[in-house]
DNA sequence: CAATAACACTTCAAGCTTAAAAGTTCATGC
DNA sequence: GCATGAACTTTTAAGCTTGAAGTGTTATTG
């Protein structure tokens, strides 16, 4: 028999395998910040969305992009503007806004911190090629509800 | 052209992918067992631990499982301990040891809850059928190091 | 068998995270 | 214009999480 569980109970051994991986995989890179450039997971999340934005963002375009709830947002950022990485300057359309950007300092230390953290990334999925990561890609498109497409 | 990204990037991509789907994933059960059940996704891993477990373990195996630190494991037991749903009790062999399980009334509670998390699961992977969780698993056991297998 | 190391767990301080409440500012409808 | 509600951010309280230090127990080893 090649299928001995029903759907239900695969879906729920898939989750707790994706969780697992996940799980694994942040302990493994919070652990490479820590000892390697003394910083957290949290304050790189954001300094990727921020790096990646190219220009200052929203305090709540920010928690949207990291899925995370805007007053976790508010404190990171506090700390990263403390350490002279971001910096925030009021909207001048809209002053309930808050604008929110890496400084020049952010960006010099993204740089090296993003090549190395792609780099430890590409050793921890290492068995992963091009077919593995193509087949990968399509499961996830699925499971966010994208339509398939091609290339990357 | 087909693979317009090197290996490297492709990897990192797929990892933010695998990020981004953990994330909302979590975000809607820890919803789920906040309105419903009153509860939170922290004591439930737990609860699922204990329970999958069947008999008391060590809180260092606890830990271990769930892949956080001993210090977090030990204040989570304390909340489902106050509960009335776990119980820690000394080993008998070794006076270091603490062993935790769960209550009869933490076995019941965590039934009901058991079932409902897997139906929502399920719900949430409906885009996926048996094909694409076998392609996933495998995929899955590559990442981990594991040889391919057949059945679940 | 005594000193030392290894192990198991808890405690602690700091940081992270959430949900809800509060404080501003803007948009809408009357 | 002005009230009312919506939008944006911060603050707050509680809980979660980590890494390191602390406490007690067991194993090792000289």
């Amino acid at each position: 028999m090649n299928t001995p569980y029903g759907l239900s109970r695969r879906r729920l051994r898939t989750w707790i395998r994706l969780l697992r991986i996940t799980r694994r995989t942040e302990n493994h890179l919070r652990e490479f910040l820590r000892v390697n450039y003394d910083t957290t997971l949290p304050r790189f999340d954001v300094a990727a969305a921020l790096y990646r934005a190219g220009k200052p963002i929203k305090m709540s375009e920010l928690s949207q992009m990291l899925l995370v709830s805007n007053g976790n947002a508010t404190t990171v950022v506090d700390r990263l503007e403390k350490d002279g990485f971001a910096a925030r300057k009021p909207s001048e359309n809209d002053r309930r806004v808050a604008l929110v950007g890496l400084t020049e300092a952010g960006q010099e230390w993204f740089k090296d911190l993003a090549a190395a953290h792609e780099a430890e990334i590409s050793t921890l999925f290492a068995d992963l090629g091009h077919d593995n990561l193509t087949v990968i890609r399509d499961m996830m498109r699925r499971l966010e509800g994208e339509p398939d497409e091609q290339d990357v």
